[in-house]
DNA sequence: TTTAGCACTCATGGGAGGAGAGTGCAAATT
DNA sequence: AATTTGCACTCTCCTCCCATGAGTGCTAAA
């Protein structure tokens, strides 16, 4: 693992610190000069050299400074950076943008994403991953005489509703429905309510026959309610404001990159917990010169979102990261004293 | 207002299908070849050279061809261009896209602006207004020992549902509480909620005291929640295939004008219904070379929403229009069969 | 009123040349 | 053996310059 000496680290860490400021590639003088080793720059040129030869650096021509490969940049967050500490200021302005509104855990989420971009100065995803709901129990109320209203209590704590149009519905009919739906539909996800099931459940609600089909639809709406995937960006104009976003064809590329909700849920939901988790270039982010750097948001042991941020390859990891890790662990906290499990993730 | 001959007209609709589809200045000579009547490109400039100086036309630089004005572009909205009809594929599409889920409204209007972003092939915005909600009566039902549920019917008809933890909750107590709250804070917006309420609303409460501090704050959540104004942007990509957004920082102008969710949502929520509503780069749109063209949803003869197309000035009006009117009509219907309002907007 | 003819204007693109930054290597130094 | 000095070499980038060509505006003729 320690395939870099000491000075070899020194060099790496001034070259990517620069590197991180200015976007451009760092020339052996320069180095030289910002170390508080008394070394030349053809010392430092030999070290690069051969860090080249490790694939730790890259250069762009034969007659250019040095760049970090991605492999550096791991490294480098991995152990060379300094950390960073949240100023009094911008932790104000976290919690300020975000104890704004504790409402749904979405918006909470969207809040968050746009308090990192606005710190962080990069452009911040929020994901909300779709769950698999299931029914634990079902109830009927009375909201007027056209309509009731369904609650439906899932397994993971949350309750849901709708309102239900029905010309006839009296307390009798509402008390059989609820126990039919509660006989049949509880513990199902939206896939396994097939047809047998339904045709059960007309069965045990022969009384409230009327109601069925429009109650039906209202759970099964409820169910695929939350597979709805959920990814807001903030502060696009952020990302073109980096130079390596300059060209309109590179900015598209990170842009569809986002666009490509799908994928991008499934893959800022699949890190591991805890931990910052890094997507460079090249790795399954098909865009050139961008980076994302993410968080899961876990709730009762799960997975239930993630919040992150994208710039370019070289960003200010120490920030990014720092800010990600008080919002994720702010965010699961959150959601853990919300919910009703007692688990605790780590 | 006939301020333009008819060969006038027949010049200006030329050189704006050309601009629309080259985005380039258009020259006498084109037109000239371009038009059925056999006109030489002299007259054309001749022509050209007076609309300029009522405003019409423009040229970037003495040596190039005419470019057409905010001014001209209306005119070719309102009258010169010709109609869209959307094709059967095309239709298809929208239906398909928007058909597939007819749950929450929000999720129908930001499923509507992809579809709409698909087939146009520009960026397409949906904009969800904020209502000041106020209720109109109030339950609570027992869910479990440890919590119970409060639904809110809204006066625009709509049910909400938050739940609250309360230690002791029985039936007495939540009737009580009911009671209280449909004395106290029927009608009120979440601004209307003031001390001297709160204070009557503990007294009428008096025996399910300890609910009454949980209950409050769930009850504002809700009045709150539709407060929160909504903006969806589908297909940014889509803006970045324009060269006139090849350059980073006019398409960072667009992209900010965006991402200005308050003004964008009222500047939406503010066009006359019923009818394409433009607004080009000068006015109000902070964005050179960009133009919007949206429609706002009603229903229940309210403004609820928006949605909305941006793209370049030289956007192609006809098919945008077409769709957009489709979508707008067709929601404002959806929305207004699905409400409890007969009223016709129209 | 329209057209042909012509001088004039500008944006655009393609070299040519020079400056500057940075490298890599060999020889000198510690 | 590790560093440093010195120097030739390689690129990119900027700028100046010129030719090209599209398009105009104006004048004089049809």
């Amino acid at each position: 693992m320690h395939e870099l000496s000491d000075r070899k680290k020194r060099i790496l860490k001034s070259l990517i610190d620069e590197y991180i400021r200015s976007g451009e590639p760092v020339g052996s003088k320069y180095i030289s000069g910002a170390l508080p080793d008394s070394v030349s720059s053809a010392t430092v040129r030999n070290e690069m050299s051969e860090m080249t030869e490790l694939g730790y650096l890259d250069k762009p021509h034969t007659s250019a400074g040095r760049v970090p490969t991605a492999k550096a940049l791991k490294t480098y967050v991995d152990g060379l950076m300094e950390e960073y500490k949240l100023s009094l200021e911008e932790l104000e302005l976290l919690n300020e943008l975000l104890e704004y509104k504790v409402g749904e855990f979405g918006k909470l989420l969207s809040q968050a994403a746009r308090a990192l971009s606005a710190i962080t100065n990069y452009t911040a995803i929020s994901v909300l991953k779709p769950a698999a709901l299931s029914a634990e129990s079902f109830r009927a109320v009375t909201v007027d005489d056209e309509s009731f209203l369904l609650l439906m209590k899932c397994t993971d704590g949350q309750v849901m509703t709708r309102t239900v149009k029905a010309s006839q519905s009296d307390e009798l009919l509402l008390k059989a429905l609820e126990k039919a739906l509660n006989g049949c539909l509880t513990g199902l996800t939206a896939e396994q309510v097939t047809l047998p099931v339904i045709l059960r459940l007309e069965e045990s609600a022969a009384e409230a026959k009327a109601l069925v089909s429009p109650t039906l639809r209202a759970v099964y709406d409820m169910l695929g309610a939350e597979a709805e995937e959920d990814v807001q960006v903030e502060g696009i104009t952020k990302l073109l404001s980096y130079p390596e976003f300059f060209d309109v064809s590179k900015a598209k590329q990170v842009l569809s990159v986002l666009e490509q909700k799908h994928a991008l849920v499934s893959r800022l939901t699949g890190g591991e917990a805890g931990k910052p988790n890094l997507v460079m270039s090249g790795e399954g982010l098909e865009s050139t010169d961008a980076s994302v750097v993410y968080y899961p948001i876990i709730a009762g042991g799960k997975t239930v979102g993630a919040i992150g941020v994208i710039g370019p390859k070289r960003m200010d990891y120490k920030k990014v990261i720092a800010s990600l890790e008080y919002f994720a662990t702010g965010l699961s906290e959150e959601m853990n004293s919300k919910g009703d499990t007692d688990e605790d993730g780590e």
